[in-house]
DNA sequence: TTTTTTTACGCAATCGTTCCCGATAACGAT
DNA sequence: ATCGTTATCGGGAACGATTGCGTAAAAAAA
């Protein structure tokens, strides 16, 4: 006992028409009688007949949907990306088809494969943090999948690319504790492969010595999992904390890692920002009712799923090959709140 | 320059054989000698072949993907339940196609009847806010598609269903306050139509009346999108604020209403709980995290997200129709933290 | 009236795969 | 020598929709 939807043989047998007649009579095709329309387009509405788009995709090999591969919804940034993601795809008449790599290479190769099987009609990703290779995309692209990345973007890949500033953003939460007076910065941040990690890594470091301060590679710890493991997180900063020079204060890539840093603080008791203060890259909703409230790095999100799905919609939709390509460059938002308050230095 | 996979006819071509042999090859049938089997199995691991999802969709009327119906997937209980969907379909050779209501009945409608077109094997749906007919799932589920509620249920169709034990959650958190001193304890809950807004209730009323204290409909708040829109939490909130008798405590239902009537009350320059006390539900990762630390009740999501997929999968399978349905109700996790401590008039 | 044009529709191929039937051997049994 | 069996494989329909091409009848032009 299958769901048997009423197909065009269905309407054509019913209505003593062939299929192809019943077909063009529902595209509203100039070589059907307005009268046979009618009547087709009539016992069509009444027996609520819907083209299969199984059938369609088949055919006509596109689906009217965009795959997105990101490592995890469970994530404020990537739930809000979505949601960006979803608004403009649906008006536009696409599907959205999610699928999360959990932050594993193999798993992202398998989601892509699939999501390419299924004729999406193309594809917005955002890299995995094992993901050093990239030929899985490669393949698809250049036989003509159009692919735009967002967030963590790949520069092997000529396509159109929508990120944050995440340079600045780094540079100006880093410019900001040591105008607080914060001496010793620590940057705990995501995997080293990550074009995000590499780009805020650079922030913060041109800040730092821009500012006459050394930067020193034992500050700047790699969270292979993105804070998905909390124990990644908890070693990073025991082993900062116990550096003879310890760090005062520092800055979190991400939201997964902020709170997890957060929490392991608070675990050891110590103060923030007093003890040491913090600033983070966090898309949480809620920065204000964390005690400290919480300065954060908050990214562009939504305005990025949606730059990305129109960027990518372009391209699915354009009659000629799309040659030229572009990388958008959307500005964060940098909120100081109580967690990177003034050291207790400067407060005396 | 579209992207073309090869087929089952390429190889059949290069191998000089028909589609039909290849395909038996593939499949490993037993009327395939050996050489030919291991010939087409070699070539086609050596052009990558990979069959076409869709095809098999057309032609085998099942896609190996069930549909889930969600509200919002920003919104830390659907996220969790998503990825406990995810981990079993997973396994079970599923794909998972995600899409959100929005809390909007249109919108639900328009994605089923999508899902549904798309030859979904089954359909995971936790019901939206707006959502009192269910027609829409009536007809697929009579015509033979596999549902599973979870969370949000609908009592007008009988299937399996998964949810938590929503009346005993708000009896404890209900209690909880009462044991604490509270004597005005509201309750802040999501739509009316909801069966988690009903049983949550039912509870709350139970324990208040149990012990010895009214039940007052002022006392009871619906926010209509869930909490989705801020000003329906903070005009709930006033206007209980506003009661002569003003409540002393709260129980809030879901993530959006506590942490939205957290923001409101800190905007008011209230203190929690000396002014007033909370009981949230909440999957928040960051209870301890939050000033006061919240006390929380949190669902089960990824295990509801991880039985309602079982149980799916299940229908999905069964050779007979499956006649006999459950109803797995799940324990909720209750958290005393501070936002819930003893009353002013208690500590004295 | 004959020819041409237009109107209105059907046939069949196509997309990739499966599977029901046949078909053709080879081989042993009768 | 004939038949039945078995092993291997191919032909072609089917899934639902679109579309180029062909064509009958009707209408218009000659």
């Amino acid at each position: 006992m299958k769901y048997e939807p009423v197909t065009i043989k269905d309407i054509g047998k019913a209505l003593g028409l062939s299929t192809s007649t019943v077909s063009r009579a529902l595209r509203g095709s100039y070589e059907i009688s307005s009268e046979t329309k009618k009547q087709v387009l009539e016992y069509a509405e009444k027996v609520n007949y819907r083209p299969n788009p199984i059938a369609l995709s088949l055919k006509e090999r596109r689906s009217s949907s965009i795959g997105v591969v990101v490592c995890e919804i469970a994530n404020n940034f990537f739930s809000q990306a979505i949601n960006g993601i979803e608004s403009i795809a649906y008006n536009r008449g696409y599907h959205v088809i999610i699928s999360q790599s959990h932050e594993s290479y193999e798993r992202e190769v398998v989601n892509v494969q699939h999501l390419a099987s299924r004729s999406v009609d193309g594809l917005l990703v955002s890299l995995s943090g094992e993901t050093s290779d990239v030929s899985h995309f490669t393949h698809l692209h250049e036989k003509g999948l159009p692919i735009v990345f967002f967030d963590r973007v790949s520069n092997e890949i000529i396509t159109h690319k929508v990120i944050a500033d995440n340079y600045k953003a780094a540079y100006d939460a880093t410019v900001h504790l040591i105008n607080n007076g914060y001496k010793n910065i620590a940057h705990i941040t995501s995997a080293p492969f990550l074009s995000i990690t590499k780009e805020r890594l650079e922030g913060y470091k041109a800040a730092l010595l821009e500012n006459g301060l050394p930067f020193n590679e034992k500050y700047v710890k790699f969270c292979s999992h993105g804070g998905m493991i909390v124990e990644e997180i908890e070693g990073a900063l025991n082993n900062l904390l116990h550096i003879k020079q310890k760090p005062d204060a520092f800055v979190t890539a991400g939201d997964r890692i902020t709170t997890g840093s957060l929490t392991a603080i608070k675990n050891l008791q110590l103060k923030v920002p007093e003890d040491i203060a913090l600033v983070g890259f966090s898309n949480t909703n809620i920065p204000e009712l964390m005690a400290p409230t919480l300065t954060t790095i908050r990214m562009p999100a939504f305005e990025m799923g949606q730059v990305a799905t129109e960027l990518l919609i372009r391209i699915i939709e354009s009659k000629r090959p799309v040659t030229e390509f572009e990388t958008r460059v959307l500005q964060t938002e940098f909120t100081i709140r109580n967690s990177s308050g003034l050291s207790p230095e400067n407060k005396k």
